[in-house]
DNA sequence: ACCTGAACACCGTTCAAGT
DNA sequence: ACCTGAACACCGTTCAAGT
């Protein structure tokens, strides 16, 4: 167990995220940073551990780009602004985006970012039993719904909703059939997330609602 | 652009399903599938045309097992058995979950799936036009909290909530010190997935019945 | 304190060939 | 129709050594 060296950290970091925003998160290994860097593979192995302890920093050095929200918003802009802080944050960098659901979100950034969720829920008058859960719920929606987006979950343009009923008989897809004139449309994403987001806060509020009658 | 085999891609799928399970998705290599099959890597080429269209078709195997519910079941059970069965045939293959965040969900079972909401939210009375935004809403919700919990990003139990806080002062984290006596008992995350679940179809209820109201 | 070089056990994929 | 074998350009990582 080795000590490790921080001087050159930030360095590896912009190196590493250059590489994915530029040829994407297969091309991001540890010799494509070394080589940006002018150094040997092996060097970096003096600041992290593996290549999976570096990509942790990625992320870490990435959620760290979401603003806080300065003091004195509503409880409903703070959590616009940080779900619109993801995303923005998300659409710069779309290939390092699948690494927030695949580690544990530990950093001291991500760590801010959920603190200002709770104090907005709990400003809110959200129950404060159910305050994490439904930091849960809004993380997973703005992280999981960018995604789609990005990756193409959603549908990526190039294969249309024509393209993929065609792959089955409309007999067997009577949703769809029913939902044809809505189906064709290109769907504005940042205007869905607006929706979804707002649909969301009224939940919370719901909530909130309900439990001061309750008392 | 060589016409592709057929007759052994249930086989295919099955060992690359198996590794995945057995040892993760990082050791989900053709080698790995090949040598499982008693086979060299090559003879995959016959079959799929890469390793990323292997893998978009194991993704298809996967979501292929989720039950669509029988007909004549109450729209709030047919979304709640889709939610579930998705959870389910997760928790079974942990690893080969994020592969469903990034890559287009084309596959005929996919789509089925997708059926089968659109068909209930159509039951429960949504406005038509908002029924493709909250089907990707739920779907997004489903794979994203499952994709979370499977994935360590609520926290795998090694780090507790007191370690994340550790590395900030109390007063950085007005929000985590209030929940303070919320944040030390563990979550049960299947009861999480269904209080979230309820909740997310009250607001479907909602947005029917105010579209009730407006005609 | 910081970096290198050679080596090991892996990858996905192309091409030409074999039955 | 189905599979093999050798080869190419890559990986992450260990170990011992160099300044």
């Amino acid at each position: 167990m080795r000590k490790l060296k921080e001087s050159r950290r930030p360095e590896i970091l912009d190196a590493a995220l250059a590489i994915a925003a530029e040829r994407g998160l297969d091309a991001l290994s540890m010799r494509a940073v070394a080589q940006r860097m002018g150094v040997t593979p092996m060097a970096l192995y003096g600041y992290y551990r593996s290549k999976d302890e570096m990509l942790d920093a990625v992320l870490g050095r990435l959620l760290a780009e979401i603003p806080i929200p300065p003091a004195g918003l509503g409880w409903r802009e703070v959590i616009e602004q940080l779900a619109y802080g993801l995303r923005a944050v998300a659409v710069r960098y779309p290939s390092v985006l699948p690494l927030v659901f695949t580690r544990p979100a530990i950093s001291p950034a991500a760590v801010r970012v959920v603190d200002a969720t709770y104090q907005a829920l709990l400003a809110a008058g959200a129950p404060p039993a159910q305050v994490p859960r439904l930091e849960r719920m809004l993380s997973t929606f703005a992280v999981g719904h960018t995604l789609s987006e990005v990756s193409g979950r959603f549908g990526d343009g190039t294969l249309d909703p024509q393209a993929r009923r065609a792959q089955l008989t409309p007999e067997q897809l009577p949703g769809h059939t029913c939902l044809a004139s809505h189906l064709d449309n290109p769907v504005d994403w940042t205007d869905e997330f607006r929706t979804d987001l707002r649909d969301l806060c009224e939940l919370v509020e719901r909530l909130a609602a309900s439990a001061r009658t309750a008392t």
